[in-house]
DNA sequence: TTGAAAGCGCTAACAT
DNA sequence: ATGTTAGCGCTTTCAA
């Protein structure tokens, strides 16, 4: 049987209210006081019901993260520095995994709302409609999505597409394809969009290739359809993707960077580990999980909605050329 | 403001009291009232207040999961498999990444165990003394760890060494290297031990090359130890290890599996994206995650001691032979 | 500076 | 079958 209150209370010979004055506002209670209670809540290893404290101050101290795949690095990396960065204030973090179900999203969302303080939504599938009825529900902040009103960090899809672009026209790629990511993703419409942009100001031709899993296997079934474009480079929504991409290309005997360049987005650990090495667009993975956190952090400290609208990070990527591109000319 | 019991009891024009009844135990309210509850539950989007629920019946309809590394996709799998299995039975997860420090292990079990009804500590590096504390304190599964008197589901690993090893020595090796893992992995050690009896079974050497961090660092590290022994074959600790390893052989231009062969374990996704792609006894991985969920579970509703001792699920690992062993024979 | 009392949202006796 | 009462562990008025 865990102590409580009383148990301290007790042994300090106070009251209750003393003890809990004396853990939350330590100013407001006699340093003499405060020793003996101190002494208490060490010698019965005494350590607050949140569950008790929340249901009077409304603040359960947990945050939720909702992420589409814990399985996929790049989410998985992106939970850790949200983890990381909630322990640093004694936060505890709910994670969800949805499966990349948008349905089962909003059923975890709507059970986890009420538990937590916040909620993270790490890519989310939900549409424009939903996703403001869950902000209206609870605190949210949003990664890899923008949503006007909402808070939330970022990348800078355009930034990284450009670089990623640059480098492949000055190996000297004229056409250029692109395997796209899940249609609900906003990430995926963005890179789109600053691959386009980056593409034409090149004067060099994009071949869009559509829609797949953001998974190894979607990177799989792509492949042939990626050579059919006759495209001597493509860049794909992200690593898991361009790895599987990579392997297909590998079993058809199609050579990398020989016959065709390859580039993805995330940087994941597996990228360097790939064979060719893959170039990519890295990006601060685990930062975004910590900003989310202070994001989140700062509006529940000040919930005025003015902040909530003008909270939104955006972060840079960075490209890392491995031996997935070039030097080799394209064909 | 979210809707309360009384909300809906008004609006049903009943009790508090048989709402929670007709919402906790159906069977014992009359169904008239039952459908103008359900109706008012609806109408509000009512959804009870866990904690609140919790505060009263000691049950929090909350688990605890708490794994050294998130980044590391055998811990992210099992965190998967818990996830799925506890959102079968609307079971909310915490997470906790525990940074592979066991002094930040104690810190976030304690601050967990008291907002859940149990936790799942998989790969503790606890120490026995810390782990029956823990288990006093809360429920407690272990995966990949066996501690009597406590739940849990552990990989059968000598089977997965004799697997390696068989294959091997079929392959017509003689001196296998090992490469260990954390010092404090029950895992480790029970590899280490069915390896050797394995390897001395076949007649065989074992050369072990200590314990190195289960990363693709440590993989990196570990490598020119291996060659060093002069070993034709190595296991790892686990893929990721294998996958470093692999990365520094390339480097050092040493061929897998023309020089040296490898072993790994888990079958990461990686493994088979590795070039060459990794021999490994696959784990499964999902699968411990659910039983874990169904053996807390299980537990949490019949908290007799004697089940506890009993729960201890072994899974079986399958090794999957792929080019970094074999078919070329070792020089 | 401290204590007593009330109550957060809910469920579990105990009545009826 | 339903309502009333009490109380889970905690914080927060309100008095002293």
């Amino acid at each position: 049987m865990p102590a409580t209150i009383r148990d301290v209370a007790r042994l300090a010979g106070v009251s209750p209210s003393t003890v809990s004055r004396a853990l939350s506002m330590p100013s407001m209670v006699n340093s003499a006081t405060r020793v003996r209670v101190a002494a208490a809540v060490e010698q019965l290893g005494y350590l607050p019901n949140r569950a008790a404290r929340g249901l009077i101050t409304g603040r359960t101290g947990n945050i939720g993260l909702v992420v589409p795949d814990l399985a996929n690095p790049f989410f998985a990396s992106v939970a850790k520095g949200v983890q990381a960065r909630a322990r640093r204030d004694d936060v505890a973090v709910f994670v969800a995994d949805t499966d990349e179900d948008a349905a089962a999203e909003a059923g975890l969302v709507r059970a986890l709302a009420k538990q937590v303080d916040g909620l993270i939504l790490c890519s989310s599938r939900a549409s424009d409609a939903e996703l403001s009825a869950i902000a209206q529900e609870t605190h949210v902040v949003l990664v890899n999505r923008r949503e006007e009103g909402v808070a939330g960090v970022v990348y800078d899809n355009e930034s990284g597409m450009r670089q990623a672009v640059a480098h492949l026209v000055a190996l000297g790629h004229r056409t250029i394809a692109w395997v796209g990511g899940p249609d609900m993703s906003w990430s995926t419409r963005h890179r789109s969009l600053g691959l386009s942009d980056a593409v034409h100001a090149h004067g060099a031709e994009l071949a869009e290739v559509g829609s797949f899993a953001p998974t190894y296997e979607g990177g799989m079934a792509a492949a042939d359809q990626v050579v059919a474009t006759g495209a001597t480079a493509v860049i794909t929504y992200n690593d898991l993707v361009a790895i599987g991409l990579l392997a297909r290309l590998h079993a058809r005997g199609i050579s990398v960077p020989g016959e065709l360049s390859v580039v993805g987005v995330d940087d994941i650990a597996m990228s360097r580990m790939a064979r060719p090495a893959l170039t990519t667009v890295r990006l601060p993975k685990q930062q975004a999980g910590r900003i989310a956190v202070e994001l989140l952090l700062t509006v529940l400290r000040d919930p005025e909605p003015d902040n909530a609208i003008r909270a939104f990070a955006t972060l840079h990527g960075e490209l890392i050329v491995r031996e997935s591109t070039g030097p080799a000319p394209p064909p």
